[in-house]
DNA sequence: TTTATTGCAAATGGTTTGCATCTCT
DNA sequence: AGAGATGCAAACCATTTGCAATAAA
């Protein structure tokens, strides 16, 4: 299997993602990537983000607007979106809470739900005014 | 603004949706429904389960996979989906234990869970063997 | 030198849209 | 007749992929 090989590109997704909060889209990687990068290509990135995501680097959120987002931290957590703004926040809440809220989901469910990577959905505290 | 008006083509897609728990793709549904009007168009379908979703009566779900799946039964639930067999599940939960998650979700979040719409991860029974 | 990674462009998959035609009301 | 709905095809957007060139080991 391939022995992964440095390279500055996705060194530099990586730094974005581990300085950034918003949840970006590959896009938006790409578009700051690119500032440092000004040859990286869309591809490049797509590559580098799913490689990220399979080595577990890296979360891949899918959100009701088409393109996914991407996380650069994975410690366990729940994300937020909103339905308002459309921006996914994290929530920030301890293992207790997560598996008490995992515990009261699988009531009467045949299955395991994973310790995180749960989506809820509402309005932020800036949309609602 | 646009008064609805009577198409049998959205009607046996309201029935289809009625008729499943399966939460099918834009596709199956149209697949389906190509059975009975062998000439309805994709875009017939897309039309429609928007039409739906936006009036209410038809729930849109965003999943990894890339394809949404839409569900007819509206009545406030929590989905899970199948990180193995890429099915979507219903969360058959009283609002009690719902709004009991949501809470416990948005402690110390600044913003407004919605009651339902909530997507959970993991293993469905069948898959974890 | 070997193999992973890149940039580019073309291809793919899901969804939307413009338009002429048809169907409800 | 008038407004909405349809079928079809083209357009769109996010993401993936093939390939020759490049860079890391």
């Amino acid at each position: 299997m391939a022995t992964l090989k440095f390279s500055r590109q996705r060194e530099s997704i990586k730094q974005y993602l581990a300085s950034t909060k918003e949840h970006p889209t590959a896009d938006m990687v790409y578009m700051h990537v690119k500032e440092d990068y000004p040859n990286i290509s869309l591809g490049t990135v797509y590559r580098n983000l799913n490689l990220l995501t399979d080595i577990g680097e890296a979360l891949k959120i899918a959100t009701p607007d088409g393109a996914d987002r991407f996380d650069g931290c994975v410690k366990p957590h729940n994300h937020f979106f909103c339905t308002e703004c459309r921006r996914v926040l994290d929530l920030d809440l301890d293992m207790k809470e997560i598996e008490q809220i995992n515990k009261a989901a699988a009531s009467n469910f045949d299955g395991i739900i994973e310790s995180s990577n749960t989506i809820f959905y509402g309005k932020c505290g800036d949309c609602i005014k």
